[in-house]
DNA sequence: CATCGCTTGTTAAAAATTTCACAAAAGAAC
DNA sequence: GTTCTTTTGTGAAATTTTTAACAAGCGATG
């Protein structure tokens, strides 16, 4: 197949493939078919199949998927089988715990500046890091090259901050904080944000509950 | 309309419409149409409708919906009009992050026990609370009627975590740990994953450069 | 080297979700 | 109190996404 529109939601699969994958891996298993990997990921066989069907022909008719092989082609579909670079703004207990998150650096996004305005912060390390004060951003992220902004200001800050990055030319951005901000268009953003999940949980009990 | 099944997306949106009514009275307004809130969640304003419609009709024709009202009449939907008792297992970086992260007791999701199995950890104090061995699990969630259980641990360690939670009578999980649980069908179960987001940003971004 | 079993890639069908379009209803204006 | 404007709630249409079904292809077996 290849190309064309990807559903939104087959990106967010794909990154748990590989989650799953990489401790298949671990695990010492060479092969897995896509109705194994299915299972361990809770879809469905066929959803496995056509997610990757967009990005190529990656397995073997008969055999299954090369697991390492499979991890390799998934990753450069996405485009994360390299480094990006990234800047945090906002360096709150939330920012502090993302920089301290291991994760980071081994799934290739580099955080090499730490951003905020509070001049009680600024000057401080942080995992070798030193907090650096917003109005020098765009000379950071042009210097620095990065390409990717990771908001975890307060919700009332964000927009600001968005508006910096996009401004020094910054490629995307996630944002942490809650409510909703602008960008232009052509700028990828996506929200994290926890308080969805925990809704859907709460939402879920409850139902459960008037359903019994 | 109102009942019938509801789809997961939905819920997603309904907090994003929480989470912008919510600024929007604190900027003072009273009414909101579903165009004008459509604009601000970039959203399409028939959704916001549709979203509705699945719990009941909140609005007036040729006026649009209160503020206010509108804001407790999506949150008892779901079910997030009260308190919910959490326990958090895992105290890391993460784990100490949400457990200072107070938008969980605004948001009415009360973190009453910190677990974690780490001998060096268990009896230290983070924002008043102690953190307890993992085995008074089942004592604890049910001595305090813990309903949500949140998971920070390595992601190792994360389907035990879930196991003691479940076995001890808990009602819904969200799970902050790399990679796929296993927990009975009854209980719902989320899953928060930045990279997931982080993926789709550097997915976004690979796509713009090459459509370039 | 033909046959068999298995698993992919893909086309077609089904299901779910989103968007459109408009009747119904509320309040304002006259 | 009738008409006009506005905006909801909703059934139907369009679109998207998921699932099922199966032909094509790979490797093993005899």
């Amino acid at each position: 197949m290849k190309s064309e529109h990807i559903p939104k939601a087959t990106i967010g699969r794909l990154t748990v493939y590989v989650e799953v994958l990489e401790r298949l891996k671990r695990e010492g298993s060479e092969v897995v078919s896509s109705e194994s990997l299915a299972e361990a990921c809770s879809v469905n066989p066929s959803q496995i199949r056509k997610d990757l069907a967009y990005f190529g022909e990656f397995g073997v008719r008969g055999v299954g998927y090369y697991v390492a092989k499979l991890i390799s082609a998934i990753k450069q579909s996405l485009g994360v089988d390299r480094k990006w670079n990234c800047a945090l703004v906002g360096v709150g207990n939330l920012g502090r715990a993302l920089l301290r998150h291991r994760d980071f650096q081994t799934k290739g996004f580099d955080i090499k500046v730490a951003f905020d305005c509070d001049p009680y912060k600024i000057g401080e390390t942080i995992e070798g890091l030193e907090v650096i004060c917003t109005r020098k951003t765009k000379e950071k992220i042009q210097e620095l090259n990065l390409e990717i902004g990771i908001i975890t200001t307060p919700p009332e800050r964000a927009q600001r901050a968005a508006n910096y990055l996009v401004e020094a030319g910054i490629k995307g951005l996630i944002c942490f904080a809650p409510g909703r901000i602008e960008v232009p268009e052509h700028i990828p953003l996506e929200y994290v944000d926890f308080f969805d999940h925990l809704f859907a949980v709460a939402f879920n009990i409850t139902l459960g509950q008037l359903g019994k």
